[in-house]
DNA sequence: TATTGTTATACTCTATAACTATA
DNA sequence: TATAGTTATAGAGTATAACAATA
């Protein structure tokens, strides 16, 4: 066995690449099992709380015209609602219906199981990757 | 300071999320300077070496119609070309132009530097990092 | 005046199905 | 027959610009 050499920072980047691409290959594949898009099932994901139409365009990084339509089709599958904010009669808060928070907790598991390698690591190789995700991907 | 608590798999799949995420933000912005979208960008990344369509599909995991319009307009462009191989004739190999590699060599650099945390791991880092990422996302 | 959300527009991406040309 | 690529189509995502309602 001749010892591992170590990647370059382009080479490691490479496999970022792959990685991101995995993912979103995953995500999107449970997410179309439900006939949802890849953007409805990431929108749904952000949803654990209420949360204006505004801060929705940012956290999707997409321009707020978008949000409309991704919210209109999500709304007329029950899956969530649009409370306009009492404080503030500009804002719309969406929500998940009961059927919305069953979709997410269901594609959650199901990625999970998807993801087989996240399973099989122990509580340090956790925390390792934690560490490191976190400081190439300062959370912004 | 407090031990550092070993996240759950499932708040790891969390940051996962949120890095593959920050993955393509900064990758989307990277080509959209330069008026790519992300999946010219993609394409353009991925062609290290003359592909059949087909492959690209595989690759970029969508259907072969889409190749077909995306190609299109990277090669209106400038920046890849259509050769029809001699062995078989019904694949096309795209290949980048001179001005295809330019702008992926640009693109490679300038996500590199957008990166910041990436080169700032040192060696051991590197092959900690990269032994996690090929266990949970292995090549497909 | 500034902000939130919507609409209209044009373009890109997307899968499906039907087609061609090659093999 | 099977495969590579194209076309047509319809739906979804995308940014831009203009707009209404609210602050």
């Amino acid at each position: 066995m001749t010892p591992t050499a170590p990647p370059t920072p382009a080479q490691l980047m490479d496999q970022l690449a792959q990685a991101a691409a995995g993912y979103y290959r995953s995500f999107a594949a449970v997410a179309a099992e439900r006939g949802l898009t890849l953007m409805q099932g990431k929108m749904l994901s952000l949803l654990r709380r209420p949360m204006p139409m505004r801060t929705l365009a940012d956290l999707l990084a997409c321009d707020a015209s978008n949000v409309t339509g991704i919210v209109d089709r999500l709304e007329a599958r029950g899956l969530v609602s649009r409370e306009t904010a009492p404080a503030d009669r500009r804002i719309k808060n969406v929500t998940l219906t009961e059927e919305g928070e069953d979709t997410v907790r269901q594609i959650r598991a199901e990625l999970m199981s998807s993801l087989t390698g996240l399973e099989g690591l122990d509580e340090e190789e956790r925390i390792t990757f934690q560490r490191l995700l976190a400081r190439v991907f300062p959370a912004a």
